[in-house]
DNA sequence: AATCCGTGGGT
DNA sequence: TACCCAAGGAT
């Protein structure tokens, strides 16, 4: 992998100081986060904006903030609560976490966010980025970043020609935000590789005319700017079946809480069957792309309540279940397929 | 190291 | 349309 050689002390002040300059005047400083940001809201923020956009992450951290103002309230509240209010965010994981860390924050630390980088990564669902995130965006204090607008930015400055995600690439692209990141207003630095990536140094036509640091810009040079950073290799995406059953009793739907860890955890859902159901009849059926597979689901209709589901080892298991209000769904986290078709079928209903 | 984990925006 | 990938982390 081509690497940069250390960068010299001059290197490092002057992108800074672009960087950092840039980012004060043609930065973003609206982002609701970044207003009177306290540890617990940059918190709430950084988890919900990993592999999510920040026009899709707005509104949720606005109802979120208003539902869980505190780490207090969110600690206190029920795991369904803070289900609901993350339904349609995606992994969901990130949102039992976030539940987790507020208990953990209080029980280890007193209800104070500690400081230290290490301490932050113990928190569950805080890795390396979202801790000097914390550091950077609450503490201002030195808090070195690396996330996909920063790897796009150095691998093009620095020409970077490394497997992306590959332990050297990553090893790379750290120790860069490690040098570069200043121990005085770091987070302007940081916000401001952020914005940079995100609004300039764009994934496909980037703004290299509006680019402050274009003239070091190794892929800029080079010619290389639609090639940097290298692609991911691509992998085929599976098919798979799934099997769901609809029992609806007088205006009640039948549910099963997922399990934990595994797709759809925490969530409410449509008893998963390991098989088809013998001389069943067919409710319905949708197709639903995940990132790494194609899901066909069928749904069928049962007379009975489906009380066994399939967990997330393949195994069949009874689950928490409960049969919920046709009009209480909205308060309900469910699968974004899943109530898309649940609410399909209950309109078309009214109309026949 | 490789895989899993959701949904939707942009092109 | 189909594809890439987004303020990543856990296992």
């Amino acid at each position: 992998m081509h690497a940069p050689s250390t960068l010299s002390a001059k290197q490092i002040q002057h992108l800074r100081h672009t960087i950092m300059q840039w980012q004060t005047q043609h930065g973003r400083h609206d982002l609701p986060w970044q207003q009177s940001p306290s540890a617990y809201s940059v918190h709430v923020s950084e988890i919900m904006l990993q592999q999510t956009q920040v026009s899709t992450v707005i509104p949720y951290f606005e109802r979120w903030m208003q539902r869980f103002p505190s780490l207090d309230a969110l600690a206190s509240a029920s795991e369904d609560d803070v289900m609901a209010q993350w339904q349609g965010l995606g992994y969901y994981s990130r949102a039992r976490n976030l539940r987790k860390a507020a208990a953990h924050v209080i029980a280890e630390h007193g209800g104070e966010y500690p400081d230290c980088l290490q301490a932050l990564q113990a928190i569950p669902g805080v890795g390396r980025y979202t801790a000097g995130a914390i550091r950077s965006f609450a503490l201002q204090q030195y808090g070195p970043i690396v996330d996909g607008n920063v790897k796009r930015l150095y691998a093009r400055l620095f020409g970077i020609d490394g497997e992306p995600n590959s332990s050297a690439f990553n090893r790379t692209l750290w120790q860069l935000a490690e040098q570069l990141t200043p121990h005085n207003a770091s987070h302007i630095y940081s916000q401001g590789v952020l914005d940079l990536g995100a609004t300039v140094c764009t994934k496909s036509q980037p703004k290299c005319s509006e680019c402050p640091v274009q003239s070091e810009c190794v892929a800029h040079a080079t010619g290389r700017i639609e090639q940097l950073p290298n692609p991911k290799k691509k992998r085929e995406k599976p098919f798979r079946v799934g099997h769901f059953s609809w029992h609806q009793p007088n205006q009640h739907i039948h549910l099963v809480k997922r399990s934990s860890p595994g797709i759809w955890g925490g969530l409410w859902c449509l008893p998963e069957l390991p098989d088809a159901p013998k001389d069943a009849e067919l409710a319905g059926e949708f197709i639903h792309q995940f990132t790494h597979y194609t899901l066909h689901a069928k749904v069928w209709r049962a007379s009975t309540p489906q009380h066994l589901s399939v967990k997330d080892d393949n195994s069949v298991g009874y689950l928490a279940t409960q049969l919920f209000d046709l009009n209480q769904l909205d308060q309900t986290g469910l699968p974004t397929p899943i109530k898309q078709f649940i609410q399909d079928r209950i309109a078309l209903k009214r109309h026949t």
